[in-house]
RNA sequence: GCCCCGAUAGCCCAAUGGCAGAGGCAGACGACUUAAAAUCGUCACAGUGUGGGUUCGAGUCCCACUCGGGGCACCA
């Protein structure tokens, strides 16, 4: 009896079977299959999954179905980044109660996740916002703060007024909040940090590892964000005081051509030097300096601007020659990068030249480009040359004019050679409620005291009568039965630290965590480490390029130094997947080109929709959902299962009886499938997979008939194959097959390789690299009998009359490429 | 300004330096059908953004440029 592929009917009949089968549970105690560790990113609670969602999650899932269906004991865990702002800020909204608000969207979206045909181990489950989660970054936080990695001090601080909350560096995007585009403003805040710049070095380096594993842009964003410059350190002594000013420069070699020092405006020393003056410069000064702080970021980055800064009345000597230079502030010096001082270059820097012509300064050329000098152009020659004007310099090239700059200060005790970095420690505070607290208690006499590891975890107390509006402070402060408690060290009055830590804490080691996601001794343990970490291929977006992979890069090699796990890099492999749009742009309902997942699963189905993800286009490129059509995913789908359907042998297992032709098919399909799957090549796999149906609706139709043992054979391994796409098709071919669920715990018939290897091939004539003739022959044959072949072509003869052969390359069986002169 | 990625048929995309086409969409035609849908089959369509170079041979490697996308940026 023949029926028709109905997607809602094979959904609702295989869904509950797997729950029974659980095919998926990677904790069985006999299981002795090698390893794989596979991560989705997981998602945070705000709604319903949506078609970025579907999208990372079909991918991931190919990859980790694939590896299960090679025989591996795939450990693919889900849970939830379930902390911060949205599910506070949805909660004062409307009144609710974030915990509530966040668990409800958690139980949709796993329902989602299920419906979907994730592959995930329904028992590592974590959600980040459960006590039984984040006692353990409470845990993680005493443990840095035991090693000094963790501290508190006061700073100018980004600060978002709309979040009413500090953000860290990697927060603010082109001086704008990365969550609602409000301009972000400095705030002077005592905040808590990571110290994520002792390894700065060790995060650079260790990305040479990567390469080749992961996205070559998020390696380079990965750089640049941690941005190491190589130079100097150089002090210039003031004239008629004790003071130094310390300056970090790349390019000690223009020592000579220092004319001026330039002082970061909002920086100490600017302040004391400004004091230490006559009272019409320091006026001048605070005045400047009231001009600088009410500048944000936006005005600050414009490229135009005009350059600004007051002269302090002072002079400094420069420690190579000892010149006596002016010593300015400005605004283009940052307070916060290197030494908050730099010596300025005009003949050699853009920004000191254009500083200089703005205050009449001298500019002093000392590296001969070989272009006009630039006091008379007015343009800075940053290149390479031959340095001029520098006494024990000169003739040197820039590079070893550098080395010996820097042997020369050090020798006189002046200077020392030294590196920089772009990279500033992670401000971790957070004003508000939804959040993890961070574990310290402040005791006027006992100062920062740490949370005895026995009182873990520091609760989150309960949001009812608290005010979670934004104010500037966190609304814990305002829960005084929490906050106040005795001081553990001399049990006196004290306070508990009111603010939450930034949620990118939580999902710094989450992957960890679920090695273990119960066990409340130990955030992990070392021995599942050791058995399944790192993560072999982790998948999500490049959103996360810098942030939460730099901070999940840090915690690895911080727990490493702990000696909680014995690697260093937390994800051999990377994936980022592309996004999702309509019509060209993101998403959204504002816009009004909002595609609903939900929507788009229950009119395709769900087998059609994941298809579809994995069938656009690589993997990391954007998919329009406009240029695809699930429709003909589904098309196919139907097309494919009547193969299972039209095969009328019985199920066994010697198809070596069976059709070569159909075989070479079934052969040549699996070895391309393999390695395009492999490659990431997902849509290269899924056309191979749509070859073998056409393929074998031919052999049924016009060729060997359904009854054909390879038929068999060729419908059992695209069966397999579509389960990577089509988890709920795949299954009912399965059974259509005569086989027993589950389809995704079959394994992939090995590659009988002399089946690939062709008798006959086809060769191709060139003449001068142009197509002249093909004939075909045995793969067997010489080049020498290939050479004679080609020559006696009749077409060949004729193009090659009145011709003089110069050179013929023969590539025995495939081609003959016949030069002329 | 600096760095990275991309550009192949009307569209989405394939192609270890060796016949530009694997697959799909849209299209044309045919079979089945009273008809349509579904299904099955057949066919057409580009010389690979531009200009150079290397090579017996370049979509593929190199150089310059155009366009599109992304990252960093008063970072010393």
């Amino acid at each position: 009896m023949q029926e028709d592929y109905n997607v809602t009917a094979i959904q609702d009949k295989w869904l509950p079977l797997w729950d029974d089968l659980k095919p998926f549970d990677s904790s069985r105690k006999d299981d002795t299959r090698p390893t794989k560790y596979v991560l989705d990113m997981f998602p945070y609670p705000s709604g319903d999954l949506h078609m970025g969602h579907a999208e990372a999650y079909a991918l991931g899932d190919v990859i980790a179905r694939y590896w299960g269906q090679k025989g591996y004991n795939v450990m693919h865990p889900i849970g939830w980044d379930a902390f911060g702002l949205p599910a506070e800020n949805a909660a004062i909204k409307r009144g609710l109660d974030p915990r509530a608000w966040t668990y409800e969207n958690i139980a949709q979206q796993k329902a989602s996740m299920r419906r979907y045909a994730c592959s995930f181990d329904w028992d590592r489950v974590l959600q980040t916002c459960d006590p039984s989660y984040y006692q353990w970054n409470q845990w993680l936080f005493l443990e840095l703060y035991s090693r000094g990695l963790a501290y508190r001090k006061n700073s100018n601080v980004n600060w978002c007024p709309s979040c009413q909350t500090v953000l860290a560096n990697e927060q603010v995007v082109q001086g704008l909040c990365e969550r609602c585009d409000s301009v972000v403003t400095k705030k002077s805040l005592t905040q808590w940090y990571f110290k994520v710049t002792d390894y700065a070095d060790r995060l650079l380096d260790d990305l040479s590892q990567l390469e080749g594993k992961w996205p070559s842009k998020v390696l380079s964003m990965q750089r640049n964000w941690i941005g190491r410059s190589q130079g100097a350190n150089i002090d210039f002594a003031i004239e008629g005081m004790d003071q130094k000013i310390s300056v970090f420069t790349t390019r000690p070699d223009t020592l000579y051509g220092a004319t001026f020092m330039v002082l970061a405006a909002d920086s100490e020393l600017a302040q004391e030097l400004a004091s230490a003056t006559s009272k019409e410069i320091h006026e001048q000064f605070e005045s400047y300096l009231e001009e600088v702080k009410k500048a944000n970021d936006i005005e600050r980055l414009a490229t135009d601007r005009k350059k600004t800064g007051v002269f302090l009345g002072h002079y400094a000597l420069n420690p190579i020659n000892d010149e006596r230079i002016p010593v300015w502030v400005s605004d283009y010096v940052l307070a916060d990068y290197g030494t908050g001082a730099i010596m300025a270059v005009p003949a050699h820097d853009d920004r000191d030249i254009e500083f200089a012509k703005t205050f009449d300064l001298p500019v002093f050329m000392v590296v001969d480009t070989g272009e006009e000098d630039p006091a008379v152009s007015g343009i800075a020659t940053s290149g390479d040359g031959v340095i001029v004007n520098s006494g024990e310099l000169n003739g040197l090239n820039k590079a070893d004019a550098i080395s010996k700059a820097i042997e020369l200060v050090e020798a006189k005790g002046t200077g020392k050679g030294a590196k920089n970095f772009r990279l500033r420690d992670w401000l971790i505070s957070r004003q508000r409620y939804w959040g993890t607290p961070i574990p310290i208690i402040h005791c006027d006499k006992c100062g920062e005291v740490p949370v005895p590891a026995d009182q873990l975890p520091v609760e989150l107390p309960a949001s009812e009568g608290l005010d979670l509006a934004p104010k500037g402070t966190s609304p814990l402060g305002a829960a005084s039965d929490w906050l106040n408690v005795d001081c553990p060290t001399c049990g006196g009055r004290a306070k508990r630290d009111s603010d939450t830590m930034d949620t990118f804490v939580d999902s710094s080691w989450y992957f960890l965590r679920f090695l273990n996601p119960n066990s409340d001794e130990v955030p992990f343990e070392k021995e599942q480490a050791e058995k399944w970490a790192p993560v072999d291929q982790y998948v999500g977006g490049v959103t996360h390029a810098i942030l939460h992979l730099l901070y999940a890069r840090f915690f690895t090699k911080v727990l490493h130094d702990i000696g909680m796990v014995d690697f260093e890099e937390p994800f051999t492999r990377l994936l980022n997947q592309g996004m999702v749009l309509m019509n060209g742009s993101a998403m959204s309902k504002s816009r009004g080109n909002l595609v609903r997942l939900s929507e788009q699963l229950d009119i395709h189905g769900v087998d059609a929709i994941r298809l579809t993800m994995a069938f656009a286009g690589p993997p990391e490129d954007d998919i329009d959902w406009s240029d695809v059509s699930p429709a003909a995913s589904a098309k196919f789908l139907a097309r494919a299962w009547r193969i299972a359907q039209d095969v009328t042998s019985k199920p066994e297992s010697n198809f070596a009886s069976g059709d070569k032709g159909v075989r070479k098919a079934t052969h040549q399909f699996l070895s391309g499938f393999k390695e395009a799957i492999e490659s990431h090549k997902f849509n290269v796999g899924v056309a191979k997979a749509m070859e073998l149906t056409n393929h074998l609706r031919k052999a049924i139709d016009q060729g060997v008939g359904p009854a054909d043992i390879a038929v068999r054979e060729g419908a059992e391994e695209l069966a397999k194959a579509l389960s990577l796409f089509a988890p709920y098709t795949s299954e009912d071919m399965w059974q259509l097959l005569g086989h027993k669920p589950t389809v995704a715990l079959a394994q992939f018939a090995e590659v009988e390789s002399e089946l690939l290897v062709e008798q006959k091939g086809i060769a191709i004539v060139q003449i001068d690299g142009k197509l002249r003739d093909k004939f075909e022959v045995d793969v067997s044959i010489s080049e020498d009998e290939l050479r004679e072949l080609a020559l006696s072509s009749e077409l060949v003869k004729k193009t090659l009359q009145g011709k003089e052969i110069s050179n013929i390359i023969v590539r025995a069986p495939k081609l003959v490429n016949i030069a002329t002169k």
